[in-house]
DNA sequence: TTGTTTTTGCAAATAATTATCATATATAAT
DNA sequence: ATTATATATGATAATTATTTGCAAAAACAA
């Protein structure tokens, strides 16, 4: 017996998130695949999003200040930017730093296994809208 | 007028948080303090760790897979590590990465003001307990 | 010491997430 | 195909972390 089976409902809030790179809430990915699922419910989407982490298929991040987590269906290794002024998540694809590691690992004692980094500052659509104000 | 004053509370929890280097949660301080001033309330506790973070005398810290917030009052600029057995935090203090910001804003786009990173791995502490056991 | 503003403790309110449980559905076995 | 069985679903209640409202208390400037 398989341990996870295809459901409408999963495929659809993959494919939902697969489809979605803002990074979106439990909450804007219930909305959204309410829309294509009406009688899908709450729970559902929260047992899903559980699934699919545990399968490896997407991954939960957490930022502080905000009091729900987040969610992304990009696989490849990659870190993240938070803009100050309007919130967005946007992913950060430049080559991952593997020797950082090693450094901290020796100072530290700690074996790393794999690190995340968070950038924050002002992303590239709002200092555009701040130059059109002007 | 001061915007700010110093109650036995507020002290006390930022005293409190000075001492503790484990990163705990509003529950863990509320119960360290609670020992001291046994009349304190939660709602204390949840106001002054806003009120500190706001004077920028700690900082909030998430984690994915804990559904709470711990604090750091330790101010130096460093990164942290999280031990995926036992679950402790602790603070990495190596040089910070500066010019990883550079790279990083030349090819986003986006403004960095400061980043942040997170290493995963089995703590010094866990594998000493391993090899124990062997 | 007084006046004003911030802070406190308590309790109730929120918000995100999880658990319960009867029913429905996916997949395996026939 | 049909049946068997384990997993998933929808609805709702429960839980947990955190916040808010409010009257009383404490801080601090005058």
């Amino acid at each position: 017996m398989e341990k996870y089976r295809q459901t409408k409902q999963r495929k659809l809030i993959y494919q939902v998130l697969l489809a979605d790179k803002s990074h979106p809430s439990a909450e804007e990915i219930y909305k959204k695949v309410k829309k294509l699922k009406p009688d899908i419910s709450y729970a559902t989407v929260y047992r899903n999003l559980k699934t699919l982490k545990a399968q490896g298929k997407i991954k939960e991040l957490k930022f502080e200040g905000e009091d729900f987590s987040r969610f992304d269906a990009n696989t490849k290794p990659h870190y993240h930017f938070r803009c100050l002024k309007c919130g967005r998540i946007y992913d950060i694809e430049v080559p991952p730093l593997k020797d950082c590691e090693k450094l901290v690992a020796q100072l530290s004692g700690h074996d790393i296994h794999f690190h995340e980094i968070f950038y924050f500052g002002i992303c590239k659509i709002c200092k555009e809208s701040f130059k059109k104000q002007v």
